[in-house]
DNA sequence: CTAGTCACG
DNA sequence: ACGTACGTGACTAGC
């Protein structure tokens, strides 16, 4: 059998597994506080390689640093790309002394890169009837696939390569390895900057290639192309294209001091790696190295609990110190669920029941009340509604894992307790589908031990896993936005979950048989001009109706048919009389599954009103979101819609709703996040700031009178800049043409060059880190940043920018939702909070509150934060939802 | 269980 | 050449 050699390009792995593991990069320190996912993720590579393929010589070439001849030839030659992070930077080392513990060798070689070492190397081996495997993060390196040659090249993480053969790259893109240098001279490269030919992309680059072989063919018979901008080009950049083909070409005769004679692989040299594991912290690899176990090393020990009944009660009283608490309520609404059990203890005894009526029994609710008492949770929120329920008031909640958990990444967030504490690393816990089932065989299991080992094993992996997720978030600077913002917020939410708003389910269903008579009507009308009946509610039905019976031209596809969505519908509509009614059919079956039937659903009979959760730890900005029902979504942009509000009700006769909304809040934020002196300028004077955008934008004197098209205009503009603006999105939006959407868009960076520079800036910054963070520190990681797909990363792009500012708008309205409750309380009003939709809070109270209300919510809102622009508040008041003014 | 649609900020 | 504005939840059809 031919001998093996192995090739790998460690500095590309090394950045892929860095770039790959960018989301958990705090999960991977050592105790000297140093990185480690890059050394991790190098390791996981070598094993998976390692593991199908047993080479006789291997060799890890780097880099040896910026200046090379590429760089000496051509300046800009991999020029203005990020710094390297010095996440990433301290590892390099460290990964080498890894290879060599590994029994590989590892070179590097000044003036050359790693690809010239590997491809010198790869011409040797062939030479000397090796198989050769190359294992690369970059593509480039196909170009040196061959009939004894593969090249690997990571996909996705680091262990899923795509294995390139002279036969997959022909499959690929229908020219051989060496003609990758011909196309990428005529394309360029943008990551390696160098330019290639004007206008020349890799379908052109291809197309050039098959038919005249290479570059230099290609100019030998440059006269044989039709005249054509493309052809003027290549004649205007034959200088450049010939340049690029050096840069693109990998050597394979760099003056290399070693041979394959030298680099003979040793295999693993079990010593070395251990203390390298041990130095690293490397848990998991340790485990598989087949040693004595470590001493003390015994957290998989099984968990010893005791069931707790009305008569061994006493025992709570053992207790000591902090309490982990949890109480188990088995469907996700905990409003209504029932309770299948709780567990309490401090660390070491564990005590565990199927009652949880014993926690009404003096010594539990007096600890569970106790503001002496800290306690430790999962989702404190819900455990406070559900411990209300019993008539428990929970006190003091030191640590809730779920929250903890999820300022630290909002990426990877369950509301599964084993599935957050597997987040962390903690294998101690079973999840709850493991235990529990899932779909309709979830069920809680009859048998105790089962069910009690799977409770104390929750409540012990939220006292593990306490102190190490406080100094995360104290590293990250978050203890603040933790312990002042979130975790007081929780209360907040639980306490307008629990009072809830009135609604009457009267005016609901009368709204309900006159939306039923009208949807019968248009119905008919709908059948009569198809000719048939059909499911207007099906797209797929109605696509055939609109866009095979009746012929109408179609706008957009969707990827399983005809799309039929509004926008599509309306450029429609003057072609087809039944388009309209669709349109107004769609808008009153919504009302009436959605508003009417859909909330006369979640009416509680006990109450007559509607308890909505708030989740906490969801979005990926930082904003709550509503369920069960969604109360955040309530219709009120069109006037049939708005109606829904009027079921809307104070609980209580002779009250009223008031309610304050922030006006322009994420447009002051981003006036105060990017200092933008004109944007902020136009704030502090009290501008309607949507006029006074457009009198910069479209360069209006100062009197203008701002007709309402323009002002539309600009508002777009204004959004967009927010969302992370295209011209394209813009011009779609406003009906423009493209060019002119871009024209907004670079007035609007001339007018506002702070505005410019943050989005600069704050993509540099998520580059560099691979978060973004708001005023608070809440952070959010955006692994796809790095990606290679031109839309996954445009999209990265696009939130790195929207979520501060999305974000500190969120941060904002919760600083004031907790002062709100601090004023009523101090001011022992009657009034209740009971609603918060994004930068609007709704309130009831009593009538001769409310001119309290109208000085006090205001004040409170407007100096949650001291925010270099003013915020603007408005209020409105009324005896239902629907009659705000 | 996914896709399409549409309600909100 | 890419594919197109940020963040959500609920309902219905149709596999």
């Amino acid at each position: 059998m031919a001998k093996q050699l192995l090739l790998i390009d460690g500095n590309s792995i090394v950045f892929r597994a860095f770039f790959a593991m960018h989301n958990q990069i705090d999960k991977f320190t050592n105790k000297d506080g140093l990185h480690t996912a890059a050394i991790y993720g190098f390791k996981l590579m070598l094993d998976h390689v390692l593991d199908k393929f047993h080479p006789d010589a291997a060799l890890v070439a780097f880099d040896a640093g910026k200046v090379t001849f590429r760089t000496k030839m051509y300046d800009d030659y991999k020029g203005g790309r990020n710094k390297t992070p010095d996440e990433l930077t301290e590892q390099f080392p460290y990964v080498r002394e890894l290879v060599e513990a590994c029994g590989l060798h590892s070179y590097e070689l000044k003036n050359y890169e790693a690809d010239d070492i590997i491809g010198t190397l790869a011409k040797e081996g062939d030479e000397a009837g090796y198989e050769t495997l190359i294992v690369t993060g970059d593509r480039d390196l196909t170009q040196l696939a061959s009939d004894h040659t593969t090249v690997a090249v990571t996909h996705k993480g680091v262990t899923d390569t795509e294995h390139y053969t002279p036969a997959h790259v022909e499959e690929k893109l229908g020219i051989t390895p060496r003609q990758i240098i011909d196309m990428k001279a005529l394309m360029g490269d943008s990551s390696d900057n160098y330019p290639g030919v004007t206008k020349i992309g890799e379908k052109t680059a291809i197309k050039l290639v098959k038919q005249f072989g290479s570059v230099e063919n290609l100019y030998d018979h440059i006269d044989d192309l039709k005249k054509s901008k493309m052809k003027e080009h290549l004649v205007e950049d034959e200088e450049i294209a010939r340049q690029c083909k050096t840069l693109a070409t990998i050597l394979q005769d760099a003056p290399l001091e070693i041979s394959l004679d030298d680099i003979a692989y040793r295999g693993e040299q079990t010593e070395k790696l251990v203390a390298f594991y041990q130095q690293m912290g490397f848990k998991s690899f340790l485990a598989k190295m087949d040693l004595a176990p470590e001493e003390g090393a015994d957290d998989s020990a099984p968990v010893k609990y005791t069931e707790l009944t009305a008569d061994n009660l006493a025992a709570v009283d053992q207790l000591k110190g902090e309490l982990s608490f949890y109480l188990e309520m088995p469907d996700a609404n905990y409003h209504t669920s029932p309770f299948a059990g709780f567990v309490i203890g401090d660390g070491t005894t564990w005590l565990v029941s199927r009652d949880a009526e014993l926690l009404k029994q003096a010594p539990l609710k007096k600890l569970l009340e106790s503001p002496a008492v800290a306690k430790n949770v999962f989702n404190a929120k819900a455990q406070i509604v559900g411990l209300h329920r019993l008539g428990i008031d929970l006190r003091n909640v030191d640590f809730d894992l779920l929250l903890a958990s999820y300022l630290l990444n909002t990426n990877d967030n369950s509301n599964d307790l084993g599935q957050v504490a597997l987040e962390h690393d903690y294998h101690e816990v079973a999840t709850d589908e493991e235990v529990y089932g899932k779909g309709a065989k979830r069920a809680i299991p009859d048998d105790d031990q089962t069910f009690y080992t799977h409770l104390a094993q929750k409540a012990r992996a939220i006292n593990d896993l306490r102190d190490p997720l406080f100094k995360k978030l104290d590293d990250n600077q978050q203890t603040p936005l933790y312990t002042e913002i979130e975790v007081p917020l929780t209360r907040v939410l639980a306490a307008m979950e629990i009072t809830g708003i009135k609604v009457n389910s009267q005016t609901l269903k009368d709204m309900g048989s006159k939306l039923t008579e009208r949807l019968a009507d248009i119905e008919d009308q709908i059948y009569a001009a198809a000719g048939e009946e059909f499911n207007i509610n099906s797209t797929k039905q109605l696509g055939h109706i609109l866009f095979e019976k009746l012929k109408l031209p179609v706008i957009k596809k969707t990827k399983t048919g005809y799309s039929t969505a509004v926008d599509v519908l309306e450029k429609l509509a003057d072609q087809a009389p039944i388009v309209e009614d669709i349109l107004q059919y769609r808008q009153i079956a919504k009302l009436q599954s959605t508003y009417i039937t859909g909330l006369l659903k979640v009416i509680h009979s006990s109450d007559q009103k509607i308890h909505t959760r708030y989740l906490q730890t969801l979005t990926q900005t930082g904003r709550l979101s509503s369920v069960d029902p969604n109360l955040q979504n309530i219709p009120v942009r069109l006037p049939e819609g708005r109606l829904i509000r009027k079921a809307f009700v104070p609980s209580h006769e002779g009250w009223q709703i008031f309610s304050s909304d922030y006006s322009q809040v994420e447009l002051r934020v981003l006036a105060h996040i990017t200092g933008d002196k004109n944007l902020q300028e136009d704030f502090k004077n009290g501008e309607d700031i949507h006029a006074s955008t457009a009198r910069r934008i479209f360069h209006l004197p100062a009197d203008a009178e701002i007709d309402r098209n323009m002002r539309r205009r600009a508002k777009a503009v204004n959004f967009g800049i927010v969302y992370g603006i295209s011209d394209y999105g813009l011009a779609q939006r406003i009906h423009v043409s493209r060019s002119q959407a871009h024209e907004f868009i670079q007035n609007y960076f001339k007018e506002f060059p702070g505005v410019k520079k943050y989005i600069d800036d704050t993509i540099a910054f998520a580059r560099e880190h691979g978060y973004v963070e708001t005023i608070t520190h809440r952070r959010r990681y955006l692994p796809d940043i790095h990606a290679k797909s031109f839309s996954r990363r445009s999209f990265a792009e696009r939130t790195a920018m929207n979520t501060p500012i999305q974000g500190s708008a969120a941060d904002i309205i919760k600083i004031a939702m907790i002062r709100m409750k601090e004023e009523i309380k101090q001011r022992q009003l009657q009034a209740r909070m009971l609603l918060q939709i994004h930068d609007e809070l709704v309130f009831e109270a009593p009538a001769e509150e409310i001119p309290v209300l109208q000085k006090l919510v205001p004040q409170v809102m407007d100096s949650a934060v001291q925010l270099n622009v003013p915020l603007k508040v408005e209020s409105k008041v009324g005896d239902t939802w629907y009659d705000l003014k």
